[in-house]
RNA sequence: GGCUGGGUAGCUCAAUGGUGGAGCGGGCGUUUCAUAAGCGUCAGGUUGUGAGUCCGAUUCUCACCCCAGCCA
């Protein structure tokens, strides 16, 4: 059977979950359900970053015990599972026994092949980011993603990764595989930063500073960099480095990895240049594949607290409903660049497609059948139209989606001209026919959904089997 | 300043060296199985600006302007 593997990014755990995440971790699950659809067996990982400074100074900040605030918060992401109705097999959360063991060996790894070693640390930190910073990328000497937070100077004796030794073999996998980072332009991007010279990173802390996260081995002074701990989760959550058999099958070997990522823009350099260049250092098969996202902004402008112009989706699933706030993120906003989330957008959307589409031709087709057919219609497993399953295997959702109305539409047209409301009583046999015809088609219709709306898929195939017309779907929107 | 992507109908986007397409929204018509849903029909937009190549460019070339991102 064939294996597949998918990981989203971790958020940090101190952040309320977010639209920008949702669309992430929906994008995976629908990747992930797709390939359940194909017959594979899937591992999709999420999980939390429940290390670093940031985390460290907000539970002092809110006076609670570390642990107990990571937990605390890690709840929230997975309670995620049930409001977004994901299908995720694992969560990993990054302070896990397990993990932190596995991060240590990582490190040993890297340092047995000579990639760890000490220097003296002077730089500009922000601790929102958990990245340093270049007077370059300062505006008004802040970082201009954090303006309300003060930069930390660091400077004290750190270890480094050698990530400037990785500058070629890094060039050798983007040039072995030309869609090791979708979309496109976005392999370009880190080709050119890798291409312009690589500069070794810092990949700890002083325990004195900064105690929350993995102690270095070897050193009781030192504590591992977050970023450093957390990008091993990948690995970590598929058993390694005890279970080889598992890690093989998922993660995939040298000759053929097998990993799929799916991260945001502001990842794309931690995930396609750092983390592989830590894989190569460790010995490790790198990646497969890096689905970077763009971001949703709200009304036009990006999303920003301090605006109030943040989009929750808790709040979207509680009014509309999940599948509702699934099949926006899937059909209206892009898979690969920034788009925009507005009230007005959503209802049209919602309007069109779910509650004039997808609702009201389950309900005329199961009305007919429910009123003419004396049993329920058996479907035929035919096969996934091409058309269809090539969108998804580039993770053009939004063609996909696009693809499934066009069948929604072209089923409302056969009704409307063949009439089976009123063949059923001038040909009763010819409308009967046409009606389990419909009811065929419209199971189809609803297994093309799976991926994207697993709920009502669902809903719709049991009415089908059941031969009774469904629930309301998608109430109308004023 | 360098690099990348983009600027096409109100909105979101597609397409091609040969007199510009789709969906949504909007107007009109129409059916009743359905969630006042569906179906049919209507879109006359100088395809960012200027110039060049060509018999002919929106699609090729150059310059410029604007937007987004990466880098310095």
């Amino acid at each position: 059977m064939k294996r597949f593997y998918i990981t989203t990014a971790l958020p940090y755990v101190n952040a309320e979950p977010h639209i920008g995440f949702a669309l992430e971790i929906v994008q995976a699950d629908i990747i992930a359900r797709y390939h359940k659809l194909l017959g594979e067996e899937v591992i999709f990982n999420t999980g939390t970053d429940e290390h670093g400074l940031k985390v460290y100074l907000k539970a002092r900040e809110e006076g609670k015990d570390i642990q107990e605030y990571v937990d605390e918060n890690a709840a929230k992401f997975v309670k995620l599972k049930e409001v977004l109705n994901l299908d995720f097999t694992n969560f990993i959360r990054t302070t896990e026994p397990h993990h932190i063991a596995a991060a240590q060996e990582f490190w040993r790894q890297c340092d047995k092949n000579g990639d760890i070693y000490k220097k003296n640390y002077r730089v500009k930190y922000c601790v929102g980011c958990e990245l340093e910073k270049t007077e370059s990328e300062l505006v008004d000497g802040k970082c201009p993603i954090h303006p309300n937070l003060e930069l930390e100077f660091i400077d004290e004796e750190n270890y480094f990764f050698r990530f400037s030794k990785y500058q070629k073999p890094l060039l050798e996998l983007y040039e072995k595989y030309p869609d090791f980072v979708v979309p496109a332009h976005r392999l370009t991007e880190i080709r050119n930063f890798v291409a312009s010279g690589l500069q070794d990173f810092s990949v700890s802390r002083l325990k004195s500073k900064m105690p929350w996260g993995v102690p270095v081995p070897g050193d009781e002074s030192q504590i591992m960099y977050v970023w450093f701990d957390a990008l091993v989760n990948y690995v970590s959550t598929l058993g390694w480095p005890e279970n080889e058999k598992n890690f093989g099958d998922f993660w995939g070997t040298k000759e053929k990895p097998n990993a799929l990522q799916i991260a945001g823009k502001d990842n794309l350099r931690q995930q396609s240049a750092m983390w592989q260049a830590m894989l190569l250092s460790a010995g490790l098969p790198p990646s497969r594949r890096i689905i970077i996202h763009g971001f949703i902004t709200s009304d036009g402008q990006k999303m920003s607290k301090s605006l109030g112009k943040v989009v929750n989706p808790y709040e979207i699933v509680e009014k509309y409903g999940t599948d509702a706030l699934r099949f926006f993120l899937a059909h209206d906003i892009s898979p690969f660049e920034d788009s925009d989330f507005s009230r007005e957008k959503f209802k049209e959307s919602y309007n069109a497609n779910l509650a004039n589409g997808i609702g009201n031709l389950a309900a005329r087709v199961m009305k007919l059948a429910e009123d003419n057919l004396e049993k329920s219609v058996r479907p035929d497993t035919t096969e996934l139209p091409s058309e269809y399953e090539e969108a998804m295997e580039k993770f053009e959702f939004n063609r996909a989606t696009v693809y499934i109305l066009s069948r929604v539409r072209a089923v409302d047209q056969k009704i409307n001209k063949k009439e089976p409301f009123r063949l059923v009583k001038t040909d009763p046999g010819t409308g009967k026919t046409l009606i389990v015809e419909l009811a065929k088609e419209l199971y189809f219709i609803a297994r093309l959904l799976e991926p994207f709306i697993p709920n009502t898929s669902a809903k719709i195939k049991e009415a089908v089997i059941a031969n009774k017309k469904p629930e309301n779907l998608f109430p109308r929107l004023k």
